[in-house]
DNA sequence: AGCAAAATAGAATAAATATTCCAAATTGGC
DNA sequence: GCCAATTTGGAATATTTATTCTATTTTGCT
């Protein structure tokens, strides 16, 4: 096989679809140790992005020149530039987004269309994510806790409470019967838990003392404690039954809620479906 | 903190949840720094395993040595060997959202994921449109209106509540004054808006007598009012100086705020920066 | 079988990436 | 407001990882 073809070295491939097509027009006029590599990175596609030269070529069993030979005869400049494709197709989109937002100086933000576009995306973004991370077992558990509730206490302070007062809102809408704490009024917790309640704390980093407060009064008398937060780790995993993790970009101090609302509205809906 | 603790010392997580729960253990004994890697390397699990330390460091805002400290922290010899755990726990989720929503629907009609596939998508249509028909013009006059008042007034009340909450919170964080209407104590519009203010009026159909009245009551004093709401047609839009519409798109009864939230934010932001 | 063209292995080198270390800055206790 | 202890940043270094190069082997053709 001609190896310097021109054709081939012109241009990399630019998507993980480009890569397989191009991989389809060689793999069978290619002599034998590229062909091995060819199977196997084939046969392993999902571990390119992780894997080292070495790794791969043992797994082929070629010496590594060898697989970097074969990145280059699709078009790559080496292997790194095929392992980039790989890495940044994973999610694509968020990587660099933090970035860029984080460019986006408050001061010197352009136009507010331009402000728009981006929290667009973000938001756009946000919602994908959601799609792909939501843990099915766990919404389920969640709606099957609070469909179960007699009064649901529904708790989000601060960033988290447009949140909360939208929850409410729906409850509402739908006859389910359900309390709002706005921490206004800051005593009355322990006498609105009732056996039999659940609740639904939401909150973010930093999280707010009182919604911590009221769910770790509520797992104390071992009610449901429903999570809405923002990772695994947050502090309410510790006394929740249902952690709902909800991946959202920040700009600076601010939140784009687009994900979190749409998972409370599915939340509430089902919940009210469930009831029916 | 003590950073020798010798019980951290002695061994790596030896998995994911390992290593969440020891996270979760210090997160909140850290320092500065080492809270920002703790934060960031939490938000971006994922990332963990197709990323460089200076990729990471980068996100978090930390100096490399800072990111590696923390993994030493949390038990391992160094980023390499956290690496190590996350590479081999790495299954990718490769961008197959439109996989992953089909699957999600599937989950049978009536189901929590199913629901939330509806939502994830109408929440997606809803952004996708907003881009294409904010008026610039109408936007910019908005951010100028607001920018210039002294005290901005924000009314919106039942479903549209969530999004008043949240432009007030924006604007707190941002210190810019203003004031958030919840239709508690209903005499107050006479007295708080004073010359010089603004007011930011959310409604969409039925819409709230009380938004409107307030609306109403601002513009017989001649003070700018900007209008969120459903369509151009909307009672707002007789004594608003400005009207944004947001296309949100409906599913069933329901209606999620994705677009109306991130509208919101960008108005809240743009009048921020305008004001530095 | 003999020759030219292509393919290969592995050692040598280059590049990228991770880690250490210590002077400087910060924090907390008094 | 000072001192001791902790934390931090970044330059220097070590390590890992990728890539190139070339002598050698294999292949395909006559």
């Amino acid at each position: 096989m001609e190896l310097t073809d021109p054709m081939d070295q012109l241009v990399a491939p630019a998507s993980i679809d480009d890569f397989r097509s191009r991989l389809a027009g060689v793999i069978d006029q290619l002599p034998r140790r590229l062909r091995q590599c060819a199977d196997h990175i084939a046969a392993n596609e999902d571990r390119i992005a992780v894997s080292t030269v070495a790794d791969l070529a043992v797994g082929a069993d070629v010496p590594p020149s060898a697989l970097i030979r074969f990145c280059q005869i699709l078009g790559f400049s080496g292997f790194s530039e095929m392992q980039r494709l790989f890495r940044g197709a994973y999610v694509p989109g968020w990587p660099d987004y933090a970035t860029r937002l984080a460019d986006l100086k408050l001061g010197g933000a352009g136009s507010p269309t331009a402000l728009l576009a981006e929290f667009i995306e973000a938001g756009r973004l946000s919602l994908e994510s959601l799609a792909t991370s939501v843990d099915d077992a766990v919404l389920g558990r969640a709606v099957a806790e609070l469909a179960a509730a007699d009064t649901i206490h529904i708790v989000g302070l601060r960033r988290a409470f447009p949140v909360a007062s939208y929850l409410a809102y729906v409850f509402e809408n739908m006859s389910v019967s359900a309390m709002l704490h706005d921490g206004i009024g800051k005593l009355d917790h322990r006498f609105a838990l009732r056996p039999g309640d659940a609740v639904i704390a939401i909150t973010f980093a930093p999280y707010s003392e009182e919604t911590l407060a009221l769910a770790h009064d509520a797992a104390d008398r071992g009610l449901p404690v429903v999570a809405l937060t923002d990772r695994q780790a947050s502090p309410l995993a510790k006394f929740s039954s249902a952690v709902l993790t909800v991946p959202e970009v920040d700009f600076g101090a601010f939140r784009a809620l687009s994900a979190t609302i749409v998972l409370a509205m599915t939340l509430a809906v089902a919940v009210g479906a469930a009831r029916e």
